[in-house]
DNA sequence: TGGTGCTATGAGTGTCGATT
DNA sequence: AATCGACACTCATAGCACCA
């Protein structure tokens, strides 16, 4: 059998992850053929040869024998480029994150030239210099990812990576505490800061404001629309912003139109915009559960959050450090004069009801037939159940799309009962508890 | 103390709308 | 018509915080 696969071009590898087993591997030749019209052909080192004699050959040979479900593995799509330079981005929270610029090369079907290193210790890991010829790939098939560097290609001329001293965008000092892995810059007010807390602001699971992309920002950023906080946004003008390079009438009647639906946003979308350091979607939602608005929530004292499930010392205490700040306060007070929604009335807690799928706890990897991922939720959700960002043990159900990712596998491992996207669908519109398949 | 889940960050492609 | 920016998708990984 090995000979046969070995003859029809499959390649048995010992490394890496990608574990498939044949039947996957004729099931991904079928997909590829559906997308594309034609069986796989030979993609770097990844040599798939089949005619529709083989086809039934391998069809046939697997149905009679099942035994033979072997793992075998696609050559995980590995190629080698140069780190030409390792530059720092500086997020919201003022991180400083180290990305290796690469020679541009093509990994998997697209182009590579970029590559996260997380932070300093894990280049110290790997040791990787600029300079250095390194091996990629892409983790999950899409994050690019430097696996390693190839020493012996160095010639003496790498140069090792520091991490800077001060801040690259406004040159204050960065620390990183005892024990933690990540810099960062030290000034609250640090202009890469300001972007990045504006960026996460009208993002579309905060305020959503529609048409304030990167770019946009930058420009407003450095044109002096915005210079303080997100309340900025609030005083633009549709005359002034037309004025800008590349902005019509158009681009800014629907920019300040967009900015004036942020305004009424739930009060659990604003406490996540607000961007307050651990407080993520999932706590924003908890904190609005229990209090009506900003005002009341900046004043709750330390204890109180603590006792709150799910809230522990850390998270409360980056809430207090948050509300002490007199700028914070004054932001909140600037955004309610915007005329910023940031207060809601309290529902009335809704009767526990018990629902088709009260108490099972859903995971979702891959793209679904013809929801978005946030249409399930919602949907999860109106029937009581609860959606997961990873799998373990305590998953119930996977729902699976196309192009899943490693979370299929987990799944496997776990012997969680996996649902696929189509029949997900239909037990949502029928009201029913999924069945799926144990692996 | 370990398992689990959340937060923060970053990457690529294709599509669509607005500007020039 | 060409170009550019924004957005909608999706996912990996590290680092932590929380809780039992």
């Amino acid at each position: 059998m090995l000979d046969f696969l070995k003859n029809l071009g499959f390649k048995v590898i010992q490394h890496y992850k990608l574990f498939r087993e044949i039947g996957e591997v004729i099931k991904y030749c079928f997909e590829w053929k559906e997308r594309k019209g034609e069986f796989p052909y030979e993609t770097d080192g990844m040599v798939i040869k089949v005619s529709s004699f083989v086809e039934q050959e391998i069809l046939g040979a697997v149905s009679r024998s099942p035994r033979w479900a072997l793992a075998y593995k696609f050559p995980a799509p590995e190629v080698t480029t140069v780190v030409k330079d390792i530059q720092i981005y500086i997020g919201r929270t003022g991180a400083l994150t180290p990305v290796a610029h690469l020679e541009p090369v093509e990994v998997d079907g697209s182009i590579v030239s970029r590559a996260t290193l997380h932070n300093e210790d894990e280049i110290k890991r790997k040791d990787i210099r600029i300079g250095d010829r390194v091996v990629i790939h892409k983790a999950g098939k899409i994050i690019p990812e430097v696996i390693m560097v190839i020493t012996e290609e160095r010639t003496g001329n790498e140069i090792e990576f520091v991490m800077p001293i001060t801040c690259p965008r406004c040159s204050s000092p960065v620390y990183k505490p005892e024990g933690e892995a990540v810099t960062r810059c030290t000034n609250p007010s640090c202009f890469a800061r300001l972007e990045g807390n504006i960026r996460h602001y009208a993002s579309r699971d905060a305020m959503d404001i529609e048409g304030l992309g990167k770019a946009r920002i930058e420009q407003l950023i450095a044109e002096g629309f915005i210079n303080k906080d997100v309340s900025d946004l609030y005083d633009m003008k549709i005359e002034e912003l037309a004025e800008l390079d590349g902005m019509g009438l158009k681009s800014a009647t629907n920019l300040v139109k967009a900015i004036e639906d942020s305004k009424d946003r739930p009060l659990k979308r604003l406490i996540y915009a607000l961007g307050i350091r651990h407080v993520g979607e999932h706590v924003a939602a908890i904190l609005a559960d229990h209090y009506t608005g900003v005002e009341e929530l900046s004043r709750v004292p330390l204890k109180e959050l603590q006792n709150i499930n799910e809230i522990g010392p850390k998270v409360a205490a980056s809430i207090g450090e948050f509300f002490s700040r007199k700028d914070n306060l004054l932001l909140i007070n600037r955004l309610k004069s915007a005329g910023v929604k940031v207060y809601e009335e309290k529902k009335e807690k809704q009767e526990e009801k018990q629902q088709i799928w009260t108490g099972k706890q859903f995971v979702i990897t891959g793209t679904l037939p013809t929801m978005n991922r946030n249409e399930a939720k919602a949907i999860i959700e109106s029937k009581g159940g609860k959606v997961g960002s990873s799998v373990s043990k305590k998953t119930d159900f996977l729902i699976v799309g196309t192009e899943p990712g490693s979370k299929l596998d987990k799944a496997k491992e776990l012997g969680i009962t996996v649902v696929k996207g189509e029949e997900f669908e239909v037990m949502a519109k029928e009201n029913t508890v999924p069945q799926g398949m144990l692996f």
